[in-house]
DNA sequence: ACTCGATGAGACACTCATGTCTCATTCGAG
DNA sequence: CTCGAATGAGACATGAGTGTCTCATCGAGT
């Protein structure tokens, strides 16, 4: 920490920023700019002075959303090995940024037209895993891909707000997701 | 149309401000009550007279919201047969409401603990027939019927949205919510 | 001890949606 | 045709959130 003048030196303090609103907004997504500073612990003056604005501020949530989804998306390899293995290693990854993905579902929903290019780039990471399953015969083949990571989002967002009012368990996230995906809810001879 | 003074004459017009209402928010859940107005055809002074403010507006669309379900838990016979038969007459007798779902399900995800009392209703109705098929052992029981029913909403609030970006085509909307709820992307032996 | 950058608190103006009001117009009933 | 209720258009005030600014304070490095 010599010279305090080089912009990476707030890379910490930034960070925290981010990680603070992404669990406000994910909560409460219509929360005020001065809620988001006071999460932080800081001023609403110095929030602006870090992000220029509210949407410059979900610009940042949403890099660093594709950040992690990207992270977990690489940690759990998920090109490699079984389809379904594969998809029970990103659930259980991506589990930590599930609230940030939630409120990027809904907040997307608002920006329609106007996505993030990173997100196409996960979006058909997740396309190609269930492709993948269904070239190889794992998964069947016929729902779309396209669909199928639709709704792997609209699980993952939907868990994510039950166990945020308490509805369900937050220790049992993925086993619900990923099994909901996986086997429906028909009862299978297996 | 004798005597203009009875309220109820006006039950036509309101039901189609809502309906305009409803098609209009489930794409941009922000639109202006100016935007509100003009997608109904009429004024924002009348759209004032007919509902007192935005909330008054919400709060009716969520009784619609609330009215069309549970029309189409009572159309789809739901406590009837087979569970598995009873849930996929639901989800396509619920279609027509799917976007006014998507919309109330972003918008309960808002008023986080003020929840209208008929959704409750509805969730347990939905919720019973998860439990039925369980205790029929259609349906796999290591997953509680709480969680079913929330999934079910996040399959059907991401279908309605995936066929408004024109991800999906809106005729498959039955079949691939209910064959994914019922059977999961796994490749059964069946 | 000094200095400089960053911070927090607050003041300020601006924007925008909202809610209320008025007024001219229209439409239907009598 | 006349009357009255409902409507549409617009003006207006209000409130909330935002973005920018200043200034006093704090803290780390010198």
């Amino acid at each position: 920490m010599s010279h305090s003048s080089y912009g990476r030196l707030m890379a910490v303090d930034r960070e925290h920023v981010l990680r603070s609103a992404a669990a406000l907004l994910a909560r409460s997504p219509a929360a005020t700019m001065d809620e988001v500073a006071k999460a932080a612990g800081i001023g609403r003056a110095t929030l602006h002075r870090h992000f220029a604005g509210r949407d410059a501020l979900v610009r940042a949530l949403e890099s660093l959303g594709i950040q992690e989804i990207e992270a977990a998306l690489d940690a759990s390899d998920i090109e490699t090995g079984p389809a379904e293995d594969a998809l029970r290693r990103f659930v259980a990854a991506v589990e930590p940024a599930a609230g940030l993905l939630a409120f990027l579902v809904t907040e997307n929903q608002l920006f329609e037209g106007d996505v993030h290019e990173g997100w196409n780039r996960t979006d058909a990471r997740i396309c190609g895993l269930f492709r993948r399953g269904q070239e190889s015969g794992e998964f069947r083949i016929d729902l779309p891909a396209a669909w199928l990571s639709e709704a792997l989002s609209g699980l993952i967002s939907a868990c994510a707000w039950s166990i945020q009012d308490g509805r369900v368990a937050a220790r049992d996230f993925t086993r619900m997701t990923v099994e909901l995906l996986l086997g429906g809810v028909r009862r299978s001879a297996q």
